[in-house]
DNA sequence: ATCTCCGTTGTATGCGCTTACATCATTACT
DNA sequence: AGTAATGATGTAAGCGCATACAACGGAGAT
């Protein structure tokens, strides 16, 4: 492969300097016009294309943004991760993508490694991480926004909502049916602060009405439909009339299970999501449950960082507010 | 924020050339064993992390991997990036993403911000592109492997499966129940070289068969369930006995579609689909589908990118096999 | 004791780019 | 006409790192 063409070949070739180049690349106005054209005519005859390494050894800028999520199997994330990437490149901005597969460790790895590589913003997921990750956080100084979570720390910036509030109108919305026997089939907690919000969520809320969770009426499953599924039974065990699941994924399973139990939605069991996936509008019965506003989320991240990174500011925290969407799966519980 | 810590620091503090501590960051084995502990105790001391421009600039490799997709909002791509990125991780490569939206325009220019980010190697979904990013791709000598297609052409590895091919068994499977009026609801082929097969595959298959896709049988929607729900009866209309669908969610809008009009499934009418998503083992019917191995496709393109990088070798192509797994949604037609 | 050779370390250069500063050519002004 | 201000361009010094080459010290050979 032949060597790259760099700013000096371009340079010679419309007989300026290598500053001239860069200049006209940067959209410096300090250029008389017809030598603009000159250069640029150059760096199209030669295919010229600029070595972001080096720019950003002599900028101590990339121009790159970094996100980590636990994974991107999970609809949600997804969703979420591509909208910052259209946000980000809207900005001339390139995201840089891990995974730590809700693994705090490995979270924290991931951050030095999106260090090394000198991001020059990076997007989280949740609030809570390890303690090694905080301390990489603050000593380099990375600007940072934490997404999914609203409840920012000094220090931190969220994008997000507060995962424990938000589960109220989904509480609410039942108790004014008039259940009062609710169960939660909830995300694994453990490394996973926004399902540990959710629970703590509904549990606030159930006795604020005056109601509890009882322990038996709780379960946890990872974020499947098969497991999902597998769990139900337990809870259909303690005779709930409502069920109250952390997301849509796990609704989903619930539903499926109680399906083939010959457990009627929602005549004989109401059940909540959470997320709006695509799929719960259009199911049968249509699922009611929370609408994450992923989109948004994604847009307003990579503009707070982006922000941030060009302004010197620290990037602004933003709170958000699912909104409750009942469908057909929740409705009076039978007499 | 601090001036960052540089190799230079590093050598002072453990008292070497800075030399000495690239070799020991990079594992070489002509440093004194005393040495290295001395250079990675400063390391550790001053949390040092390597400046990752600085090391691409000198050695021309970022050890990073990129991958242009048209979507993330397809969970297909999703989990065959989430292996990509998984598979790059294990080799410590990072992933830099970029979605297309099914542009090849938008491609083109985002396979030129890869080429100025330096990427070592570029996924590509597809085979079928701009000849200007032909030409760059050409010119630039980027190594890249197109995933989800196979059909390499000279230049490009490919690692992936023959859309077409992989549509026989599923023609085959339903010719053998019986089924001789058949449909297909195939993704939007334009700029979708891959749903343009898959309708091929059919198209030929049914004439092996001494069938025909009539071209009132064929209707193309986007990547939706609501619009394949709201193409279904047009389909209908034309009585077939099934409904191949381009992929797995258009199968879900179809299922849907049916079921609110009162047709069974898959009594009154078969269907299938295609890519094999988590949901559609769970569902009820459970859809007839082709397992499309996206880990592995990740996995396979992130070794063979990296293979070809670190050994200076063409990168190899590597065909897969979709399997067919029959499931509920396909039965012989009703007499 | 001298010479080689090898293992280990240091020195110095360059990767491609940006940018502070110097330089030069205009133009405006007195 | 002479001076200052302004605009446009060039010069050169890094940014942090890897690495070719030089240098050095000690072990083994003679």
């Amino acid at each position: 492969m032949a060597r790259q063409v760099t700013q000096l070949d371009v340079a010679r070739r419309a007989g300026v300097s290598t500053a001239t180049v860069s200049r006209v690349l940067n959209g410096s106005d300090l250029v008389r016009d017809d030598v603009r054209i000159r250069v640029e005519a150059a760096m199209g005859e030669l295919g010229y294309i600029p070595d972001v390494a080096a720019r950003s050894l002599a900028t101590r800028r990339s121009r790159t943004l970094g996100a980590i999520i636990p994974t991107l199997k999970n609809a949600i994330f997804a969703e979420g991760v591509n909208a910052l990437e259209e946000a980000a490149r809207a900005r001339s901005y390139t995201l840089l993508i891990a995974i730590s597969n809700y693994d705090p460790d490995l979270e924290t790895e991931l951050i030095r490694r999106m260090v090394e590589r000198g991001v020059d913003g990076l997007m989280l997921v949740g609030n809570h991480r390890a303690p090694a990750a905080q301390d990489l956080l603050k000593k380099t100084g990375l600007l940072h926004v934490c997404g999914w979570s609203f409840d920012p720390q000094p220090g931190t910036a969220n994008v997000g909502f507060d995962n424990a509030a938000a589960m109220h109108p989904l509480v609410d919305h039942l108790v004014e049916r008039g259940h009062r026997e609710i169960a939660m089939l909830a995300a694994n907690t453990q490394a996973n602060d926004r399902a540990r919000d959710r629970v703590a969520g509904v549990r606030a809320r159930l006795v604020h009405h005056g109601l509890e969770l009882r322990p038996d009426r709780l379960a946890e499953v990872a974020y499947s439909i098969r497991d999902a599924r597998a769990a139900l039974p337990r809870l259909l065990a303690t005779k709930p009339t409502a069920v109250i699941c952390g997301n849509d994924t796990i609704a989903l399973g619930a539903i499926l299970a109680a399906q083939s139990a010959g457990v009627r939605i929602p005549q004989d069991l109401a059940v909540t999501g959470f997320d709006n996936l695509t799929l719960s509008a259009e199911m049968a019965p249509a699922l009611t449950t929370m609408h994450v506003p992923a989109v948004e989320m994604g847009d307003l991240i990579a503009a707070a960082l982006i922000a941030a990174v060009e302004g010197g500011t620290p990037p602004p925290s933003h709170k958000l507010t699912p909104r409750l969407i009942v469908r057909e799966t929740t409705a009076e519980p039978a007499p």
